[in-house]
DNA sequence: GTTGATGCAAAGCTTTTGCACACCG
DNA sequence: CGGTGTGCAAAAGCTTTGCATCAAC
């Protein structure tokens, strides 16, 4: 990585930041780079963890904080599908999830290519993005169950 | 239960929980019907409440024991979308979820006739189905600020 | 200076757990 | 009996809040 692909990144976080109204404060970005630095989907407490390695000194109330301006911003998503605590996701490439019903880990399914679902939406309704999410066995789990 | 006849939804439920190897007591169908009684998705403090006013000596222990069993089941699903209690939603029909980007609210959107996603899925995984998350104004709020 | 953000600690809300008792098989 | 489920209370887990301080506009 490069430190011209670092500061541009930083830039349209920075970018994003402001356009909902937020600073780019330095735990934003932070925070941000974090959730990035690993594909998978921690909760607060994870990045919490990870991102003290970096900046010993930031708190868990700042780790919220930036987390929900990241939200609000559109640079980070919820991605809540079972009980315990909320967890989140940076890629926001479109995408879809899969979650096993065995292990409960959560997968990022790529959507390239995918027709926009046909759904009758009642009147009234404007809707502006989607997520599917697919629930059945990962392939390490449908391996396990076939050996059985 | 007693020996007086069962009304058939009763029957249902008890069939389901006693597949999935949980016994059919009075709690879990009572917290069932209670769920299916209105047509939201309320949390485990919601349903416990509502539970309360026909079964008085329920406990919120006993509602969130109810809540797993039933989710086991597949006689309800877990509705989360954004950060704060799980919600529950007793409607198993197909069906997707509109969540309002503005009041936060949860509607059911009816998928009948929909087409299935066509969403190209990694060796291996073996999905047994879906749900779609459609993110976007209500009808409600979309009008407030088409008048502003 | 005013406003917004941080860090800390405390409070608040949500969920789980341990235990004694009751019930079903 | 043995195992499951319930109700209660306490504990644990997750998130928010109040406040003093600091930084940015």
């Amino acid at each position: 990585m490069s430190a011209v692909k670092e500061s541009k990144l930083d830039e349209q976080v920075a970018q994003r930041l402001d356009q909902s109204g937020f600073r780019a404060t330095p735990q934003r970005t932070h925070v941000y780079k974090t959730l990035t630095a690993k594909r998978d989907h921690p909760t607060a407490e994870e990045v919490f963890i990870r991102a003290k390695k970096e900046m010993p000194e930031i708190s868990m109330a700042t780790v919220y904080n930036c987390l929900d301006a990241l939200v609000q911003s559109n640079l980070v998503k919820l991605v809540n599908h079972e009980r315990g605590a909320t967890r989140y996701c940076s890629n926001m490439m479109e995408h879809h999830h899969f979650y096993c019903d065995e292990c409960g880990s959560a997968f990022d399914i790529d959507s390239a290519g995918a027709r926009e679902p046909l759904v009758k939406m009642p009147a009234g309704f404007k809707p502006d993005r989607y997520e599917i999410a697919f629930r059945g066995l990962c392939p390490d789990c449908a391996g396990k169950k076939r050996g059985k």
